[in-house]
DNA sequence: ATAAACATGTAACATGTTACATGATTAT
DNA sequence: ATAATCATGTAACATGTTACATGTTTAT
């Protein structure tokens, strides 16, 4: 059974404790977000297919009239959990349209100052966004360690921005034509 | 008019010379790949769609039976490409499924340095073959920054993994219980 | 001869986003 | 009262991947 990684997201976050798919949407913008994102039609979505598969149990809990269904792991759920997690990870993506303007901007070289102007504050933001969540003690034990990754890759790419501004053309020359060879 | 990033890509690609889909396709390869990826047939279709919205023109050069469409820019499309390059960049996404792994490790703490070593290959393999593209002299110009950032950036992670690596406890317990404060 | 590379496309599928729709409870 | 938050879903749309389908030219 083929389970996609956004379904092996709820497990994870259900391993933690019994949670709701606004519970889990919650988590997930709270931290995975930042390598990992769902929206609400996926997480409900994922959510009926892991009933349906066995690896999840929801147990109704309405707060007086309003419905709410806590799910948690079943044995079978904790075990396809375990085994993802042993498994290789193979997706790694990136998607940068910073980049992507900066690989281009011989077409308009003034643009690869503001281009990177704009990347270094998008990092130095999610850093301190990032910082503030340390702060406040948001995430212990791996998710601690993950949340450390996020803010040193963060401060990583705002300072590589600040150093590829200094060491910019100035006057919208460019540096050396550019391509790349097929 | 509203386009793809993909869109831009490539009318990115054919700012730099005319191309066919399939040169087009290869560079994406051998360059943005790592960044923004394009398939054939988004590349196909996106062609056809840039076609009639007058950002490109195709020039048919069989080469004796085989045929073989030339696009280049047209000046709306070099408008367009110049307008977009001076507009924020907005995405940024990563999706790390390494990440996600050890930031759930907890449900299997053996999983976390198998993960961590495989990330770190990962991430060495990539800088390597990056480096490659350098020594070569594939890029230059922009291009030649963007290269540098994708050396650098894989660097810096599989180091990251490396200090991981030494910090995690050994044996497999658990550093602290972890969770994320919803 | 044969394989690799060149070249263009379609169809089916998978994934994911946004807008819409509904309704209850809690805080101001 | 009213807004924010809690809570669950559907529908339409956008994006992107993989497999399939076809045929030519060049290198071995």
């Amino acid at each position: 059974m083929e389970l996609s990684a956004t379904a092996y997201v709820i497990l994870g976050m259900v391993s933690w404790r019994p949670m709701s798919g606004y519970d889990i949407k919650q988590t997930v913008d709270g931290s995975t977000r930042f390598f990992w994102a769902a929206s609400y039609s996926q997480i409900y979505a994922e959510l009926h297919r892991l009933e349906q598969a066995g690896l999840l149990a929801a147990e109704p809990q309405p707060t007086g009239g309003r419905r709410r269904n806590l799910h948690r792991l079943t044995d079978d759920g904790r075990r396809a959990l375990r085994e993802w997690l042993e498994r290789e990870p193979e997706t790694f993506e990136m998607r940068d349209e910073a980049l992507l303007k900066l690989f281009f901007a011989s077409a308009s070289p003034e643009s690869a100052r503001t281009t990177l102007e704009a990347k270094r504050r998008h990092h130095r933001a999610l850093a301190e966004r990032l910082e503030g969540m340390q702060r406040a003690g948001k995430a212990s034990g791996y998710a601690a360690i993950v949340l450390g990754y996020g803010v040193e890759c963060q401060r990583w790419m705002e300072s590589w921005c600040e150093r590829a501004l200094a060491e910019l053309p100035t006057g919208g020359g460019d540096p050396a034509s550019d391509e790349v060879a097929a």
